[in-house]
RNA sequence: GGGCCGCUAGCUCAACUGGCAGAGCAGCUGACUCUUAAUCAGCCGGUUGGAGGUUCGAGUCCUCCGCGGCUCACCA
């Protein structure tokens, strides 16, 4: 017995071959249009406010999404990039012979090119009575319903189309996404950043700790990495003389996946010589606010039950200060691993025996005070354990210049006065890679290159990382990273 | 990887403590010249994610598997 799909997608070919047969091309090359459906709208109130009572020609092309027979005359909807506008076909029984059998094996879904007249309805519906249309493409498959759309979540995003056509939300999001981005390069060109594109494929991982991808080149018989993060070639770029430089790029971890982590994910990085960190915050403020402001058209953002206003400045807080409000420890009064962990189980916190002093003080800012930052706050002065490619503070060894900016609890960007002595630098990659991979020289991955790079001369510099994805989250008011991704990793789906 | 939840027509969803798998939309046929979730009449449409099992009888209970969601773990 066939399906209901299989009678649809046949009854739909059979229209294909009978369009075919009466000389109908179902997919030809292009169409002329002369507005998109937004613009044939303004026009029609345009002509309006100007009590012009001529009628105004235009075609229009795009999909058709309803279809309301009225017997001699049809209402349609078709939808482009820019809106929609309703079709009228009136009287269909005097369209030319030739156009009465393509009109009747018209689809919900076809994509069409219409030229006709505007008008508004009597409802008040801005509207074209078509005159002559063309098929522009056929289409073999319905579309989701048009009440409900498309909300089964595996199906939006294995076939993201179907969530585009079907869900206005979705589309606002992703043109959001792009807006965002756009709003960012114009804030840093502004600033005199130069926009750059570093290598994706990288003979060794740095700039983050995070297991990476491994890929192999044949023809130079290698293996190699797909980037972790973009930081040590932007940092060649300072080297170089480009003093104001960012990237806005697709990084890969290959780790967790989670509603705020994904493997592939979209990192802006900007560098900027002779500045450090405390520049940096107040240009990450002026940067959210005035991306925020070009998006939203405001500085508040609806963040659930939220709403997050990213007017600067922003709350400052040293991550020790944040730390003791939060989680009532002081971990400089617990200075080594054995005593932190004594006093984090003497508040009942379980405690990984695997985590180090560091990790365990990461683990209270996630844990503990993370999710309280709703409204954009700074989070700064870092153990230089955590850190190894910060500076560290000039009154204490111990800490560095870095800061974390959350809001909407998330991590949104990090960022750090970028340690420049070659020498100190190899230092902290040694012990880091000890720490990590023991003192097996041979598991070792450190860049040698970027060291090198140090040795001729890095001006004090500020860096920054933003995780673009996480941004869009919260200016999208979506709690799910997936959300913002157009096409998110999923497993295949066997049949 | 662990825990919990989910998967029924192309889409959105029903189906009591195990008892004939159903509706709306979409589609097809017909009526209707300003409709807009059009309306009205009729019709078509199912491997209930997959494989086993229990039972007179399984969408429903059990086992295994697949995919997804949430969550924990992981995560600079």
């Amino acid at each position: 017995m066939a399906s209901r799909l299989e009678n649809i997608s046949q009854q739909r070919l059979d229209k294909l071959r009978r369009l075919k047969e009466n000389g109908t091309d179902p997919y030809p090359h292009r169409y002329l249009r002369t507005h998109t459906t937004g613009q044939a709208v303004e026009l029609l109130k345009q002509s309006e406010a100007s009590g012009n009572n001529k009628e105004t020609e235009v075609s229009i092309a795009g999909r058709i999404t309803a279809i309301r027979s009225m017997g001699k005359s049809v209402f349609a909807d078709l939808r482009d990039g820019s809106g929609k506008i309703q079709l009228l076909f009136q009287d269909i029984n005097k369209y030319d012979k030739d156009q009465i059998r393509p009109f009747k094996d018209l689809d919900i879904g076809d994509i069409i090119g219409a030229e006709g007249t505007l008008l508004r309805t009597k409802s008040g519906e801005p509207t074209i009575r078509v005159a002559d249309f063309t098929l522009l493409a056929k289409s073999l498959k319905p579309l989701p319903e048009k009440w409900h759309g498309l909300s089964n979540v595996e199906t939006r995003y294995r076939q993201r189309y179907l969530d585009l056509i079907s869900n206005t939300e979705a589309r606002e999001t992703f043109k959001t996404r792009s807006q965002v981005i756009t709003a960012i390069r114009t804030f840093l060109n502004e600033r005199g950043f130069l926009e750059v594109e570093t290598p994706v494929l990288q003979p060794s991982v740095g700039g983050a700790l995070a297991t990476p991808f491994t890929t192999h080149h044949n023809a130079l018989d290698r293996d190699f990495y797909l980037r972790i993060a973009l930081e040590l070639h932007l940092k060649r770029l300072i080297v170089g003389g480009f003093d104001k430089v960012y990237e806005i790029g697709r990084i890969f971890r290959n780790e967790g996946v989670s509603t705020q982590h994904h493997p592939e994910f979209t990192m802006l990085e900007t560098y900027e010589a002779y500045a450090d960190y405390k520049d940096v915050m107040a240009m990450l403020e002026e940067m959210v606010y005035a991306v925020s402001r070009q998006v939203l058209g405001d500085s508040k953002a609806t963040a659930g039950k939220d709403v997050i206003d990213f007017k600067p400045p922003w709350r400052r807080i040293s991550l020790r200060d944040a730390i003791r409000e939060h989680s009532g420890i002081d971990f400089v009064e617990f200075p080594t691993t054995e005593k932190l962990v004594e006093k984090m189980r003497s508040l009942d916190i379980e405690v990984d025996p695997k985590k180090n002093w560091a990790k365990l003080v990461d683990e209270l800012l996630k844990t503990f005070v993370r999710p309280k930052l709703i409204q954009p706050t700074i989070v700064f002065d870092y153990p230089i354990e955590m850190s190894p490619l910060a500076k560290s503070k000039q009154d204490n060894e111990q800490m560095v210049e870095r800061f974390q900016a959350h809001a909407g609890g998330l991590e949104i960007a990090n960022a750090y006065s970028e340690l420049n002595d070659p020498i100190e630098q190899r230092q902290r990659f040694e012990d880091q890679m000890k720490e990590r991979l023991g003192d097996d020289e041979e598991e070792w991955t450190i860049d040698e290159d970027f060291l090198l790079a140090l040795e001729y001369g890095m001006p004090p510099t500020g860096g920054l990382g933003v995780g673009i994805d996480r941004l869009v989250m919260l200016l999208t008011n979506h709690q799910a990273i997936r959300e913002v991704i157009l096409f998110p990793q999923l497993r295949e789906k066997s049949e």
